[in-house]
DNA sequence: GTCTATAGGTTGATAGAC
DNA sequence: GTCTATCAACCTATAGAC
């Protein structure tokens, strides 16, 4: 497994053959199917295993006094996690079935985007109560606004395009604290 | 050719055989080699048609004076676009060789995320300049949590995720323009 | 330029010994 | 459970007629 989920990020599901996943576990071909069936069911469990930080990655870190550091520890860990599972993802997208498993895998887990921005969104809204953010914003849509930010950052990466024409991590983590800083005349007037 | 772009985006590209594409096309399989020499060159052809609207989606549209009118226009544009684009992305990373091909392509270009940021952080400068925006934002780092909260929405309905769980694109362009709206007392000093 | 026919190679999967 | 040997299917690519 170890050896399938290397090739599937580093050559991509096209070169994802039972012989080579054999061949770079050392095993003979036969175990593979042995152990898995067939190819689906290798795949599938690829899937299972490539995307399980999907539920790992919870609202750990989304706490503290200092709201940069929040942020940078969330961003941080959001695109790690990106770059681990945008292969595995991209890859679903090559066969119709795998496409298929890969939304009923989603839904069964209840993973997706909106669970970071649930998670996110609830820090956000935390703050708003505690006087430290802006109360007239929308938590939600800030929320999404900053995964957005970093996943593009990561498709950027994975893409092997032409890097550092996007705002660094720590750019956008001190764009976005700015923008949820209460204006000067709130606090004036409280 | 549109045969090809068909197949890739409703059956993804494992599925993209030369004989597929052939049958589907209505033409024997010897033309499709004819025509591009290789399956590599059908591919190469049919990633340069299917990225051509990386290069049409310029700034048209990103100028007006209803502020909330551009970004739902700019924002509903960049959408479509991600719809059309996003799985022939998906397909490149299933193959090396297709990877650096695309990852070419994008430098080659000057395509990328980057471009949109570039475009949309013009006008929100712009916007600045003109007092109707707060001018202590980073208009680079708005830019790209806006198009990066469309793309992820965007990989979401490409996902067939579980979906209207993420902001509505209408809720993310007012929650956008109402971060950007000076404060009331800027507006009082001046 | 388009076709039919076919070669050559790769892949998923199985049989059967150990 | 793991191996070797092998098969049947599929896919890319070419040859040659029209």
């Amino acid at each position: 497994m170890a050896a399938t989920l290397r090739l599937l990020r580093e050559r991509g599901i096209a070169q994802l053959t039972t012989r080579e996943v054999a061949r770079c576990a050392g095993v003979s071909e036969a175990s593979v199917f042995y152990h898995y069936r067939d190819r689906a069911g290798l795949l599938a469990a690829a899937f299972a295993a490539g995307l399980a930080p999907l539920q790992a990655l919870g609202e750990e870190g989304l706490a503290g006094d200092d709201r940069r550091a929040v942020l940078r520890r969330f961003g941080a860990a959001l695109e790690r996690f990106l770059d681990e599972v945008l292969p595995v993802l991209a890859a679903a997208q090559a066969d119709p079935r795998l496409r298929r498993e890969l939304a009923d895998f989603l839904r069964e887990h209840r993973a997706g985007p909106h669970r970071g921005v649930d998670a996110l969104s609830r820090y956000l809204a935390a703050e708003q109560a505690a006087g430290r953010a802006r109360a007239d914003l929308d938590a939600r849509v800030i929320a999404l606004s900053f995964i957005g930010a970093c996943t593009t950052r990561a498709m950027q990466r994975h893409m092997a395009a032409p890097a550092g024409r996007l705002p660094s991590l720590e750019r956008l983590v001190d764009g976005t604290d700015a923008l949820l800083r209460p204006a000067p005349s709130a606090q004036r007037g409280s």
